[in-house]
DNA sequence: CATTCGCCTGACAACGGTGTCATCCTGCGT
DNA sequence: ACGCAGGATGACACCGTTGTCAGGCGAATG
């Protein structure tokens, strides 16, 4: 069978094409029995308005689109994008919206997307993730004038809307832990730098060593891999003054440290604490289980998507800020020996 | 600024639409150089066809859709997902194909996505994850119409075409591997028992034990999540004759498995031997590292995709077997005691 | 010089909706 | 009986493409 049409529709209920999109757009210009009776009939042939025919005549193509950068080694093991695309989802499939996802090899690339999606007029707005520092796609995003939402601390974000979480809440959180336990050596092994919020963590942990007094918290580089942060965890441990305890930016970093260390004999936690930034069920079946900061990232999505929306549907939006990690201590902190 | 038409690209270059048309479709009837100086103002003028417009007329959308059903906490953490979606869209993206993403709740709901989908004209064609025996989807969709490729074994998609590997030519290089370290008592912790391939594992695993005399080799059956595989270990180890080998059919059961036999007090590799279907970074960074069943994944994705998109091309696509899984043997098995 | 051919034009009909408008039915109240 | 309101109608323009088709124009060919 061949799909129906809104004529089909209206010679089925035995009215005319104009009261049907009236009915099946809930506005008046119909009375409540035939806009009954002609639901009921799109109902029994299965009728969906065709979106492209929707969508050419000004409405809305009810789908907004998303954009992921990093390499797919990265994307696969890491928890995070999956749990924000379920979040999203949750949310957008609520006011029956889909979303269009697209994988990126670079920069230019994910800029060239949003900028065709824009252009072919695919999307009702887009959502940004992973900002660095002066990201182009902020200020080409606006000057499109394309509703978005970022993903993001607020500082780079320029007009745009974002969602994110206050990390520098949970960085102080974490680091007065450790230091309660007793810990005077910590460093951090960081995410990738360029990316903006790397940069308010890293800000955030020398900020609070310094106000607590613990002298060269160093953060390390890195790039979310295990294998970086195994080179990190070792170039640490290697040092004269080793840290005691060691702050990874997410799971992955903090498995391979916790690997790395037992490698070099280093015992977790008595010689060595560690915390981890962004929990899984990963962290919990590891042994020791690990210290995490944990956040509900299915909720930051939520927040997004409804951000998003509302944002598409014209109503006005502000920069929140959803509720920030909080630490959830287990086996792999304790105090130094 | 406001988007441009052809109309516009037209004016710019001093032709009629007709010509951009066919300049842009790379159609006969307009010369070389002519062709060539339209697609130059197209090109300065950012100009990309609306994707309604086109679809309107006739055209493809140049979207697949693909729906996931798993629970949002499974599919976080397993890396499968996001390491199919990288290839699927590597694939996707080379032919300019956008993927439309939709997270469903249950069964009924993911069926209703691929009928709005279809009515909606918004896809081209669809890929088909996690397919159970007796799927309704494949039978929707055959009766749709709307090419699909089915991301699971042959057996159950009907006239589909399916794209998969050949599961039970790994399982018996599995299987005949631990016999050949000596195990006598092996058993597995399933994945969901209602999905196909699940059930095409299962009975693999029983025929190569059957053919080896391996007795009693019981599948327990779990869902993909750490809880459930570490409650069947719990029971397969602590009954009267505990196996000297468990199989598990995904990575994050095989970690949480290696967990729950330390917590009893089992060594591995020494009193427990473990293998995982399906490999990750994650098997690599544990203590001892896992013994994994690994395949590329990304790379069934781009087949699949590549299936798919030959499909919608009109060529004549079959069934197809990617690389099957091979066993990489690492820290997690050993001769039995 | 006439013919053919290739390139291009300009106009128009789809595609399937949204939105507007004048108009024609009803049934209702006065 | 008359007017009036609201429901519903049919007709139409519009959105930005694709695709088709008759015809004009210039250059190469006979």
């Amino acid at each position: 069978m061949k799909r129906p049409t809104i004529a089909d529709i209206a010679r089925e209920a035995g009215v005319s094409k104009g009261a049907v999109s009236y009915a099946l757009n809930g506005r008046p210009g119909v009375s409540a029995a035939t806009r009954e009776r002609i639901l009921a009939v799109a109902e029994r042939l299965q009728f969906h308005a065709d979106s492209n025919a929707r969508a050419l005549a000004g409405a809305k193509t009810r789908v907004v689109g998303l954009t992921l950068r990093r390499p797919p080694s990265t994307l696969g093991v890491e928890p995070f994008f999956m749990e924000l695309i379920s979040g999203l989802e949750l949310e957008l499939s609520r006011q029956s919206y889909a979303l269009l996802l697209q994988m990126a090899p670079g920069r230019d690339e994910e800029l060239a997307f949003y900028r065709r999606w824009f252009s072919e007029g695919r999307v009702d707005g887009v959502l940004v993730c992973d900002v660095n520092v002066g990201d182009p796609r902020v200020s080409t995003l606006q000057e499109l004038g394309l509703p978005a939402v970022v993903i993001g601390p607020p500082g780079v974000s320029g007009s745009l809307t974002s969602v994110w979480s206050d990390d520098e809440q949970s960085m102080v959180e974490a680091v007065e832990y450790l230091a309660a336990l007793g810990h005077r050596r910590i460093a951090r092994v960081g995410g990738i730098p360029q990316l903006a919020h790397t940069a308010i963590r890293t800000a955030a942990f020398a900020g609070v060593c310094a106000r607590l007094g613990i002298a060269d918290a160093v953060t390390v580089p890195a790039d979310y891999t295990g294998e970086a942060a195994a080179r990190a965890t070792r170039k640490l441990l290697g040092g004269a003054h080793p840290p005691t305890a060691l702050l990874y930016d997410n799971d992955v970093m903090a498995v391979a440290g916790l690997t790395a260390a037992r490698e070099l004999g280093v015992s977790v936690p008595a010689e060595l604490s560690i915390v981890a930034w962004d929990d899984s069920p990963i962290c919990r079946l590891l042994h020791p289980p690990l210290t995490a900061l944990t956040r509900d990232i299915g909720a930051y999505g939520e927040l997004a998507a409804r951000t998003l929306l509302a944002a598409i549907a014209g109503e006005p939006v502000t920069s929140t800020h959803g509720a920030p990690a909080h630490l959830t201590p287990r086996g792999s902190t304790a105090p130094p020996r």
